[in-house]
Order: structure tokens, then sequence, then C-alpha cells
DNA sequence: CTTCTGACA
DNA sequence: TGTCAGAA
């Protein structure tokens, strides 16, 4: 499977392809927007998935949502997404329906 | 490339 | 509060 979150690109070109400065995606990682990868050598891989929500970021950012709405989105599009994906896992049926949302942190 | 500090709207 | 800019 072509994993969406392979790291793959670096600060800069994940700047540019989310078309913002070095300095506000370090500024999203220090608010816990997103969680970039690391190499060895300490620098930070952007995945397609990194990119992709940081794009959403900065549309959330210019509705007028600051850095804690922006998170607060973020948090409840990945809730949403495994809901989702535990809804449409089999077609049996979930036998512990319970088991979707338990942390909601 | 990284982190920190400072300044501006 | 978020973004930009420079320095180490």
């Amino acid at each position: 499977m072509s994993d969406s979150r392979t790291p793959l690109y670096a600060i800069s070109v994940a700047a540019d392809l989310a078309e913002t400065s070095i300095q506000n995606l370090r500024s999203y990682e220090r608010h816990g927007l997103v969680e970039p990868g690391r190499t060895e050598g300490g620098t930070r891989r952007y995945s397609d998935h990194d990119v992709t929500q940081l794009l959403h970021i900065r549309s959330l950012l210019d509705q007028g949502l600051n850095i804690a709405g922006v998170q607060r989105v973020l948090r409840l599009e990945a809730e949403v997404a495994g809901l989702r994906a535990s809804l449409l896992r089999d077609d049996a049926g979930p036998a512990d329906s319970a088991s979707g949302a338990r942390d909601s942190r």
C-alpha cells in the first residue's frame, strides 16, 4: 500500500507545497498541529499526509480560526476518520461498536 | 538544516 | 495571536 504517511519532503519543500514559510511550519509543529518524522540528522521529513494536513491548517487559519481551533478541527477529523474506518471495516458488523471513540484526550 | 529571541499587525 | 526576520 502506498503509505501516505511515508516521509518524503524536507521542510523547505513542504513549505513550498503548503504555500507557507518554514518558520510557520515549525510553529505549527510547536503547537502540535502536525508531527512530521525526523531523520537521523534531526531534520524534519514531511509526508504526503502531512502536506495535505498543512494545506488544511492554512485553510482553517485563513478562515479565521486560531491555532487552538485548528488543533480542535484536526483532532475531530482524525476521530471521524477513525470512526469511518471502523464503520466500513467489515460488513459482518462490528461486534463491539463501543470500540470507537475511547480516549478523546 | 536547527533552535531561540525579537518585533509587528 | 500569528507571522516574519535575524542570529547562533
